[in-house]
DNA sequence: TTGTATGCGTTATCAT
DNA sequence: ATGATAACGCATACAA
């Protein structure tokens, strides 16, 4: 093989093709800067102990000196590892998942890897997309809120060995690492404590349920517990919308004005829709807790604020973030097996306040 | 070079080196079961029109066969293009933020481009730190909230040639790209309309001023109006503190306990902060608006549904997001150089409630 | 239209 | 402790 001296493509390169020139600053050149190998430099970001002092310090000058740092890709190629996790949450829009995010994010940050944030829009479709990206770009772990998406979704997880985790929901039964609270078991608390009050008489305003394993466990949580005494809510009671201060305020006007025996208590599936609920009960100039009792959930901060203060749960979504951003981790480090069933169960705490009272009737 | 029949190891390999297996399905896998070479498969993702239909088929088929996607990481080394993009943001605790992520994540996501979210917690030492680590990643664009971050922030995102925006806030006469509303501006509107409504007295309740251009600009703001028109902010009647209900309470019992004249009006960073003040109003059984008038920032959906309803101001911070990943976008694809001194304006709306009203001094 | 042969920037293996 | 160099998985210039 030649090497024509004739040819001036050549004169840089070793080979006769022409080198795709990025422009920026690599290792090799930090490197050559401090008259080590290409080995060495790496070892410095990688295994600093098996450096010795001054060479680190000549690496490190020099990697300042030419404001170099790793390129990502280049590492994630060589090494297989990303340093990246994901989390699909349904909306950025609702705080609780905004906070669990936060909560992941910080507890990843602290040890190096960069949180990648889809939204399913509740749309499970949109959640298997998001995941097969996510994969894509080879996340080491990731996390789902709910355990309603597509099997392909929990399928495709399974088949590349990415440790999992399903958050906000807890199930003791549930095929997977679940780190969140019990929704049944919160909305039958909810429901028991009404009951003791003396109600009878319930009518629930949700979110959609469809697609929605959460809420459908919290109507479900309701059901079971009338039933268990004796009770049932009217179909007309039962209604499920968007989680709007708006559509809070159209339930109990559609209620008030339904034919037949109103509710004593209102059941609702979060704070927003319960404070329009609370905030028309004023307009229609219903009593509040004496004529009808009110409860939501999420312990928005303004719950307590408001006039009657609102009965609802508190659950701690920043916390549950950190756990599982904590459990992943620990997957990642070999201290669990990749698809172990574990799991962290959080409490929702009952805010007791002036929105329920004893039934009068 | 001997091809030793007797060495085991070089039977697969054409070195004898052992090949690292990851054990991971890759592009040539795919290539060898469709019968193609490499540079085919690459081609079908990436310039379809240039492949032959049949070819395309078969090399779709061996794909899903094989359950195989392109490797981020390879693409990007290979691309010198990551389709990453990144935002840092204060805190997605506060709902503006949380909006602004949500509008830019779907615009991106329309085009491909990952979102990498940062939160500085409002410490420009943080900021600085995920600017780094994003330019590690190989983000395409940037978004940065305001703009009291450190030089090196600005200059980093320079060097590696990364376009930027500001966001939330918006100058005129910025060195950057802005997209979001003149808080400065606002601010004056705010002032305007109470000394319109006849009010001469004021107080402030509003977010730490540190580390914060948009909010040190809400205070210059009103300064620059009240001045305009011969009035100041006595210090005691200046407060910062917190983003929360509780600062608010506190506020107003401050005010309402220091000696000398009560202000007439009291001007809040955000609603958080003017609920609080209105909450303690009721308590202390302070009339609103005859005694005092108070306004917020934000209009939040509980704004209206206060009694009495929150005088607040409305940015569409979703909005935000969205123009801001379309301008990027903009970038990328040439329509702008990468540096242009460019930006859209936002509107805020003021929305006048029952909060405010004349003064009866 | 399709195949061949590098190179992208880093890490890992092996040798020294 | 340090150096030389082959992967890592993919895209692309160039040849065919």
């Amino acid at each position: 093989m030649p090497d024509s001296l004739d040819s001036p493509t050549t004169a840089r390169t070793q080979t006769n093709r022409a080198r795709r020139n990025t422009g920026r600053t690599v290792l090799s050149d930090v490197a050559k800067l401090a008259g080590v190998s290409t080995a060495t430099v790496s070892r410095v970001y990688n295994e600093p102990d098996k450096v010795s002092a001054n060479v680190r310090e000549r690496v490190e000058q020099a990697a300042l000196a030419l404001n170099w740092f790793p390129n990502a890709a280049g590492r994630a190629l060589a090494s297989t590892r990303s340093h990246i996790a994901g989390i699909i949450i349904p909306t950025l829009d609702d705080q609780v998942f905004a906070s669990q995010v936060s909560g992941m994010q910080a507890a990843f940050a602290a040890r190096g890897i960069t949180l990648v944030l889809g939204c399913s829009n509740y749309d499970p479709a949109q959640a298997l997309v998001q995941v097969r990206a996510m994969l894509a770009r080879g996340v080491e772990a990731m996390a789902v809120v709910g355990e309603a998406h597509p099997p392909e979704l929990f399928d495709a997880l399974r088949l590349y060995r990415v440790p999992y985790a399903v958050t906000y929901a807890y199930r003791g039964d549930s095929p997977h690492t679940c780190i969140g609270f019990d929704n049944h078991a919160a909305y039958v608390e909810i429901a028991e404590h009404l009951i003791g009050l003396g109600h009878r008489s319930f009518a629930v305003c949700i979110q959609p349920t469809r697609d929605n394993d959460r809420v459908q466990a919290r109507v479900a949580g309701i059901r079971a517990t009338l039933e268990r005494h004796g009770l049932a809510v009217r179909p007309e009671h039962m209604l499920e919308g968007e989680s709007t201060i708006g559509f809070g305020r159209r339930c109990l006007r559609a209620i008030w004005q339904a034919p037949g025996e109103r509710p004593s208590a209102i059941i609702c599936g979060n704070d927003h829709i319960a404070i329009g609920v609370l905030r028309e009960a004023e307009d229609l100039g219903i009593a509040i807790p004496d004529e009808l009792s009110v409860t939501g959930f999420d312990d928005l901060e303004i719950a307590k604020e408001l006039r009657p203060a609102l009965t609802t749960m508190r659950v701690d979504t920043y916390e549950i973030g950190r756990l599982t951003a904590q459990h992943l981790l620990d997957v990642l480090d070999g201290k669990h097996p990749r698809h172990e069933h574990a799991g962290h169960e959080v409490h929702a705490e009952l805010q007791l306040r002036q929105s329920t009272g004893p039934c009068r009737r």
